[in-house]
RNA sequence: GGGUAGGUGGUCGAGUGGUUAAUGGCACCAGACUGUAAAUCUGGCGACGAGAGUCUACGAUGGUUCGAAUCCAUCCCUGCCCA
């Protein structure tokens, strides 16, 4: 079999392996069931969960079995690692539906047909049914609170008041390697690397019940050059789901990447080859853009699809470089088109209210058709749809189509 | 259970009776410069209102006061120390 470990070392995924040596020679020798679990904490995965995606689709490939993991039972408490607050609990029925999105959304990503077949399990289908009694002897047991809390993750929680609710998500997501080791004979966790020590936890838990084939392995988290994490925009994440997050405004993230990220997105976030990544990264100044576009529209395709992609390519293209006609930017339909520029504003969600609606004006980030805004009280009227419709514009790059 | 320190806007963190929609950092938005980049500089950053202005906000509820994030009472929550 290929040496897969290899290759996602080769394209930079790799953080942290448990046992390097054992886990190359067990990729290569047979194919490994292995999982990675998602928490249902909305009904969209956002980009920090793509590069898990693109893992798992890698590693099925090559010819091992993934399991997704959806945490309808553990995300009830939430995981406290490295967060300052609790989290929100969420509803039976809001998980429920939570997961049937994300299910939806993973299915891009991997094959659920075929000898290595993906399956998706559920933990609140096992976690919900414990008993605590048993759960403290069997597996409670087995960790110390020693430490658990010498770990960095908890040492913030622990300032602010880190509850026994919370402190239970280790034991969980441990018991929840335990289950799929015993159930599925799953080999190997795989989670981002702010999952390390939770992994851990399963593996030694694994360990101490007795058997020695259980490793984890995490991966680099997106961020930028100066480590903050790639995904954030104004509305907050970059979510996967297009009614959240355009195809448009999704391409656009990419296509606005710094130079510096050019690199890490290309070969963690496409499956283009490695010799093309090397290509692309190394293009300088100005030429670099074109690696940014094809970025842009290699990453699109793969949450969106290439008819998307390309719709989105060709407004931006239309936009930025020949000022033409679009037709895939995002777009509002207006039932009354006599509104204030402000109202238009705020309805097309450019602002999130009239009164920094109002400051964009002042500051001239806002145009209409081409055209700066200068008057606060400019209502909208026939003159301005044109073909039907008018063009808002805030700043350089976000575009809105206003439909009468 | 006892003692003690706290709870401020997206976040961190100032502010201890009026000039405070609340210093500053971060995050975010816009302008300038550029390559739809970064860095830098400038402006902005509760809501409503064209504006004057109005409303809502400093854990919660009451109170004192012409006036409270600031003082008092009660309650809720959290850290730390002791048990």
């Amino acid at each position: 079999m290929t040496d897969i470990i290899k290759e996602l070392e080769d394209r930079g995924y790799i953080e942290q392996l448990t046992n390097e040596k054992e886990i190359r020679e067990l990729f290569q020798k047979e194919s490994v069931r292995f999982y990675i679990g998602i928490d249902p904490t909305a009904d969209s995965m956002h980009i920090g969960h793509f590069v898990a995606l693109m893992v798992a689709s890698r590693m099925q490939k090559a010819g091992h079995r993934p399991i997704i993991l959806m945490g309808g039972g553990t995300a009830t408490i939430g995981d406290p690692s490295g967060r300052t607050d609790m989290r929100q609990m969420l509803t039976r029925e809001q998980l429920d539906s939570n997961v049937e999105s994300i299910r939806k959304q993973a299915e891009k990503f991997v094959s659920f047909e075929g000898d290595n077949a993906a399956i998706i399990v559920n933990n609140a289908d096992w976690l919900l049914d414990l008993n605590y009694i048993d759960f403290m002897r069997e597996i409670g047991t087995k960790f110390t609170i020693s430490k658990m809390i010498a770990q960095e993750c908890y040492k913030t929680r622990l300032e602010t008041g880190l509850t026994f609710f919370e402190m239970g998500y280790l034991l969980l997501q441990s018991y929840d390697f335990l289950y799929l080791h015993d159930k599925y004979d799953c080999k190997l966790q795989i989670g981002g690397n702010d999952q390390w020590s939770n992994i851990l936890g399963g593996v030694e838990l694994i360990r101490k019940i007795g058997s020695d084939d259980s490793y984890g392995l995490t991966f680099k988290l997106l961020t930028t050059a100066e480590g903050k994490k790639m995904g954030k925009t104004a509305k907050g994440a970059l979510w996967l789901n297009p009614e959240r997050t355009s195809p448009y405004e999704f391409y656009q993230y990419w296509r606005n990447i710094g130079d510096t990220e050019v690199r890490k997105v290309l070969s963690l976030l496409t499956f283009l080859p490695m010799e093309e990544v090397d290509r692309l990264s190394s293009l300088k100044d100005e030429k670099i853009n074109e690696a940014k576009k094809i970025a842009a529209f290699e990453i699109t395709k793969l949450i969106h699809g290439e008819e998307e992609a390309i719709k989105a390519q060709k407004s931006a293209e239309a936009l930025f470089e020949n000022n033409g006609n679009v037709e895939n930017m995002p777009t509002t339909k207006l039932e009354n088109i006599n509104i204030s520029i402000l109202d238009a504003i705020v309805l097309s969600g450019i602002a999130p209210s009239k009164g920094q609606a109002k400051t964009l004006i002042a500051q001239g980030g806002i145009s209409l058709n081409d055209e700066k805004i200068e008057d606060i009280t400019y209502s909208l009227s026939e003159k301005d749809f044109k073909d039907g419709y008018a063009i808002l514009k805030k700043g350089k790059k976000v575009f809105h189509k206003l439909e009468k």
